[in-house]
DNA sequence: CATTCCTATGTAAAGGATTACATTGCTTCT
DNA sequence: AGAAGCAATGTAATCCTTTACATAGGAATG
């Protein structure tokens, strides 16, 4: 027991041939009572174990996708990766969670890694399509490389995508925060090279302008996405000395974050200043107040991308699903009040 | 181009043989300039890239690990995760992540598929090893299956433990809350049969036992590590109409639905009942009150797991690292106050 | 009874890399 | 000049499965 059983070891001990023995494993049904019980008994005597290299070098194929998730520390993507898994698993693809930090580097290694001979797919929820993968997608235009991206979309929009509308859920909220009479607000941003920071920062400043309020630059911050940058945000209106009547943060992360440090300097909210979030994580709701925020069907946005995906990998070519849109939902919390002195018209 | 190339293309077009072109890419020293840029023109003009099916295939070895997590939305272990990263990519190590979801079979999907042949070593972040695999453990006394638990310990200690002292940690917050004045404190606990919790929950009742308190049933709340079991935990106290002096929750997660509910409820923390955490995740920081609670050096653990991890598949079975123990820290925020009409001793 | 068809199994060829060993020229030393 | 040693490259075996094709025996059919 010195080296691992190979599937000749247990050929030979149950006295039949590999292709017998590789088929009680595969189609056991082609094989006879007998033959069956004897390779199955001979598998346990010698504590055989398929050898995936193999079969994955012979099949061309691995059953397994990979799956790029920017930062797996963000509560925003474990509800995604649950919907990814339940379908995944039921189509008897194993998920591979590859963690690439922000880093192209990573993505790169990753995708080329696995893609290429690890993985029949990947799922990309980093919203960037590292350069010399993207010449593939174009060389093979018969062929379309099995990708899909989810939630955050790409700069071209070269392989199917299944998200939200993040241009009309901005406009959403931030209509919202108008009927509750506010009119100074800040929109606390994500980082501008970030395609989803764009199109919300786009619904935001389409929503203020349809309301006859100026777009400035001075009602924009920048964050990064992390609690830290959102107390950053709130020492900067601290320090600026007067409030906006509201923020909108481009996640909760941010608005968490925000709140905190607002909260540490006698800053109520809402009385003093409304917060809207983004994404609705679970922190959302024990946050003190508990956050207003726009909620996404993550789960089903990971189970359509992943079928979407297994279509791609089966052959299904069908080009009719290069987007997929789906709803969100504005949740009432308790961040935002009515404005002080206003009446709805 | 309608088959991906193979080193044999590459070979061909170059002039020279699959051995050379297998050497540029590996070991290029080996290799005259010449031959070298030629190869390396043959590569990009075919899209060479590698099968690593077959590399793996032909080493008997894939370098990459896997990690089982438990939970991947749980903050703890992204940054143990991002420990494991740093020390296993700087080995030249692809890791992968099983996301287990507490599921037994998953578990044991993810350490036969990926062990025994896609991987060459696995971090066990999940407290549980399945009984199939612990057999393997057993029948090659010789050669240890390259395994590493980190964080939460398995039943049986049969494979090398990174992590902190539970036990001693509990009893370092357990005494804290006592130098507060408290007397009357309540530990909500997890899930029974987690190794962490039986440590934890014996910290504290050694330590309160050690203060001349009594230790009954009572003092005990079961959650399982969610929010949610911690506002149901807040339930149950409000429910029974008075307050403990402190309560001791088994993490984070369960002290910040804890605080949020009592909130609700116009119950303050710390004035009307004071409350720690364990773990130090990122929103610990931002609840309200800031939350008092044990910091585990996170990244270290990953660290030095995988450290150890990678000497055991290298074969250096130095059996002096089967326990690691790192310390802990109390991190003294905002919600434990001194007992009123205590003074200390 | 001869033919055909099926079922159960075996034989052997991929699949794409790595690598031990062999080979071929050179350089260098005596 | 002959021997020895070295550097660069080639040849071919090997890793372990899957699977196309072949075969053998038995049942069904005419």
């Amino acid at each position: 027991m010195n080296k691992r059983a190979t599937i000749g070891d247990v050929a030979k001990l149950a006295g039949v041939s590999t292709a017998t023995v590789s088929r009680v494993i595969h189609t056991p049904d082609l094989v006879t009572d007998s033959t069956r019980k004897a390779v199955y008994s001979a598998i346990s005597q010698t504590n055989y174990t398929l050898n995936l290299a193999a079969r994955n070098l012979r099949q061309q194929r691995s059953n397994a996708i990979v799956v790029l998730v920017p930062d797996i520390g963000n509560t925003f993507f474990s509800e995604i990766l649950a919907g990814i898994e339940r379908v995944a698993s039921s189509a008897g693809q194993t998920i591979l969670i590859g963690h690439t930090a922000h880093d192209h580097m990573r993505e790169e290694k990753y995708l080329n890694n696995l893609l290429n001979s690890q993985a029949d797919g990947a799922l990309l929820l980093n919203g960037h399509l590292p350069a010399s993968v993207a010449t593939k997608i174009g060389e093979t235009p018969g062929r379309r490389l099995p990708i899909v991206s989810v939630s955050e979309a790409l700069a071209d929009q070269i392989v199917p995508h299944v998200g939200i509308d993040n241009d009309r859920a901005a406009a959403l909220v931030t209509q919202y925060l108008l009927d509750h009479g506010h009119r100074r607000i800040v929109h606390l941003r994500g980082p501008v090279s970030n395609i989803l920071t764009c199109q919300r920062a786009k619904g935001f400043a389409r929503t203020m302008k349809a309301a006859g309020l100026q777009v400035s630059p001075d009602m924009f911050l920048d964050g990064d996405f992390t609690i830290e940058s959102g107390i950053a945000a709130a020492s900067v209106l601290i320090a600026a000395g007067s409030m906006p009547d509201a923020v909108l943060c481009a996640n909760d992360e941010m608005a968490i974050g925000l709140m905190s440090r607002l909260a540490e300097h006698g800053i109520h909210v809402p009385q003093d200043v409304s917060v809207v979030g983004f994404d609705d994580i679970a922190f959302s709701r024990t946050a003190q107040p508990a956050l207003t925020t726009i909620h996404q069907p993550r789960a089903e946005i990971g189970e359509r991308a992943t079928r979407i995906l297994l279509e791609l990998i089966a052959g299904d070519n069908d080009a009719s699903n290069m987007i997929t849109t789906l709803p969100v939902e504005l949740v009432e919390r308790a961040s935002v009040a009515l404005n002080r002195g206003f009446t709805a018209t």
